[in-house]
DNA sequence: TCAAAAGTGTTCCTTCTACACCCATGT
DNA sequence: ACATGGGTGTAGAAGGAACACTTTTGA
């Protein structure tokens, strides 16, 4: 591991990323578990490089994590109280793991950077969660996708950005029509509206969903899916990228 | 003039303040023009202090240059292009300042504190015109309201976070009713109108605006407005806080 | 009595909502 | 045939847009 320095990364400042995934009807968050003694798990996060543009650090955050380099992606707060910093963690970090310190290379120097305070800017993501593998990173001992119902306890102010980031996707769902950036290239109306239903914690009428839906004229209607089930098979859509 | 530095500020991280302003059916920006020779005109901005919090220091901005400390306030985006510095700008002013440098006792220090790569978090705010008593910094020539279709040439990227302040001003117009912040205490109906069309740039039906001002049930009739003119008078409304 | 501006009403049209109805599918 | 889920139609409510009409004010 190569220090955290100011030569390379911008002091104090630093990206968390809520990254957005959708399956079997739940909106999930994607969420290391750090691979330290003691139940950590926190945001994938990290730092701006001097020479790099904010958009695109985000970007580098996201593809070690999820692979994936055409992600879409959308800033959408900053969190900057003040004493907002590691300390709390980093202490608990120290008791638990006194003997892993130097497996681990982790040096006083890195602790004084990484425990200053520090300001955040939120990102959330939009994955089509099949093409993810997620990867741990060096630090992590898994990560996993949560139902944003049901997310593990986060480290710091980690819990509130994840809420701040589910307000802005709501916003912008009818906003900028970005419920497809959670679905694979084609899907039936019911995924649609299960995307809807999940972000916003609320049923949809299918009849009337379907209308709005439609009448947006962002749908290309391809064939059928046969699923094999005793019912009518459903048209598969596609969205339509140039209007 | 005390000297900028890492352990007062935090490195590399700046604010903007785009601070709206309503008078005479315009839309009115407030922008201070720098004191040295050359046309200089900056956004009001400054450096966040180690222990404030990021909205403080935005007040704090606020507060010297409006003298106001209950200023609605907005956080609305981050501007973080690689190589977002002051280089050109000082180079221009050292070019043109050369006399002037002791005089105001700018130092080496400080220049290279200033013109690192800054990332930069946009606030716009909204103020009762009549109440600001525009105030000059140490470095401005002048403060003044200009109409938003008619700034001055700004340094920097600070047209573009003039322009994303207003569309996101926009989309709060309607969505947080924050046009009663542009106002004074008590208005007529036609006075909220001209905020809506400043703001949009676009005319709107007068009989049809007024229903729907109406009909969101937050404004208190109070009495009626007699101007002298020949014409009916108008109501003069109270925005009501509490609903 | 008149012009100007404010307030209200009317009509038309689009959109949302709830619900009903019909259609395709495999057993 | 029939149960199941998908697609469309319809009637009523609600909201927006265009425009007409009435009211108030001071000269």
């Amino acid at each position: 591991m190569h220090h955290l320095n100011s030569e390379d990364y911008i002091r104090q400042l630093s990206i968390d990323c809520v990254i957005f995934g959708y399956q079997n009807r739940q909106l999930k968050v994607l969420i290391p578990k750090l691979i330290y003694h003691g139940d950590f798990s926190a945001l994938p996060g990290g730092f701006i490089q001097q020479e790099e543009d904010i958009d695109q650090a985000a970007r580098r955050i996201l593809l070690d994590r999820t692979g994936l380099s055409n992600i879409y992606l959308e800033q959408f707060r900053v969190f900057g109280k003040p004493g907002r910093n590691n300390k709390f963690f980093f202490q608990r970090f120290i008791e638990l793991n006194s003997d892993m310190m130097e497996e681990h290379q982790l040096q006083a120097q890195d602790f004084e950077w990484i425990t200053q305070r520090f300001i955040s800017i939120g990102y959330y993501a939009l994955v089509d969660i099949r093409k993810v593998k997620p990867k741990k990173s060096a630090i992590d001992r898994s990560i996993d996708w949560y139902n944003v119902q049901q997310l593990p306890t986060l480290i710091m102010d980690h819990r509130e950005i994840v809420e701040a980031a589910l307000q802005t996707l709501r916003r912008d769902l009818d906003e900028k029509l970005n419920a497809f950036n959670l679905l694979p290239e084609t899907f039936t109306m019911k995924e649609v509206q299960g995307v809807y239903e999940s972000v916003f914690n609320a049923p949809f009428v299918r009849s009337n969903f379907q209308k709005k839906m439609l009448n947006l004229n962002i749908l290309e209607r391809l064939g059928k899916k046969f699923t094999g089930a005793a019912n009518k098979a459903p048209y598969v859509y596609r969205f339509k990228k140039a209007n």
